[in-house]
DNA sequence: ATTTATAGGTTACAGGTGTAAACTAAATAT
DNA sequence: ATATTTAGTTTACACCTGTAACCTATAAAT
């Protein structure tokens, strides 16, 4: 996975998540009908969108009777990957940076920071 | 502090840690020197940026002799609403589940827990 | 006094992004 | 067979971003 990810855009991921949602190809049909729900998206701009995907090369186009589309990265792959570039950019490359931060701010409340400790003592012993 | 802090390019973001480093305004010149050691952007660039940054309204331009350039939010303001735009869009809002997957793919490491767990232990404290 | 450097203002321009219309070909409905 | 819908392709266009030139006025240097 290289820097494209990282170039995927704010309307770009909007087709992103329905093809990760989905977890197979679909043909746009599909993906216009998800998308009907929770935007107001003209068909030309999904298929502007879906171009410009496949020339970044996050998603494959396969003719059959018509295109299916398949995401060539994984919703957890582009989750980390953009997670790792906001550590670097802003925490000097230390997630644990990151951690104390949201401690300092709050964002962590006493039971997330309950059902953390039970994940560390799993990390711990499986590295 | 509106979602103009998120439309902060990564050009600007460069300015905005002179500023930052800073910590006091700055006329144009110090700014220029300041970036001569890491840049290799021409005085019409760094002028444009900052004219930039000042029409998002996140530094302010005083005239005295010369302009005299001032951050109006705050590096850990920045970092933080950064930092929560991510765990908005990528982890449901949830800066647990952004730790969760810190973890899920071992960017802590077991010296990284062992601090974390000290702090969580303050952080307990003190809520 | 004249050259040189700098500040401030205006303008530029290519590439990316959000959004979409227009056109063509094929499929479906009547 | 004709009208309607849909898929695919091409083109558009305004706004944003990265990067900078140009112009004018003033300040500093010689």
């Amino acid at each position: 996975m290289d820097k494209t990810v990282s170039k995927i855009t704010d309307s770009e991921v909007e087709i992103m998540r329905v093809l990760w949602k989905a977890g197979c190809e679909l043909p746009i049909a599909d993906i216009r009908k998800s998308l009907k729900e929770s935007s107001e998206w003209e068909d030309s701009t999904i298929k502007t969108l879906l171009r410009r995907l496949c020339e970044k090369g996050v998603v494959s186009a396969a003719k059959k009777e018509v295109f299916y589309y398949k995401p060539l990265i994984s919703e957890t792959e582009y989750n980390e990957y953009t997670t790792q570039n906001l550590i670097d950019r802003l925490y000097s490359g230390s997630a644990k940076n990151l951690v104390a931060s949201l401690l300092g701010s709050k964002k962590l409340n006493r039971n997330d920071i309950e059902e953390l400790r039970t994940l560390f003592k799993v990390g711990d012993r499986d590295e």
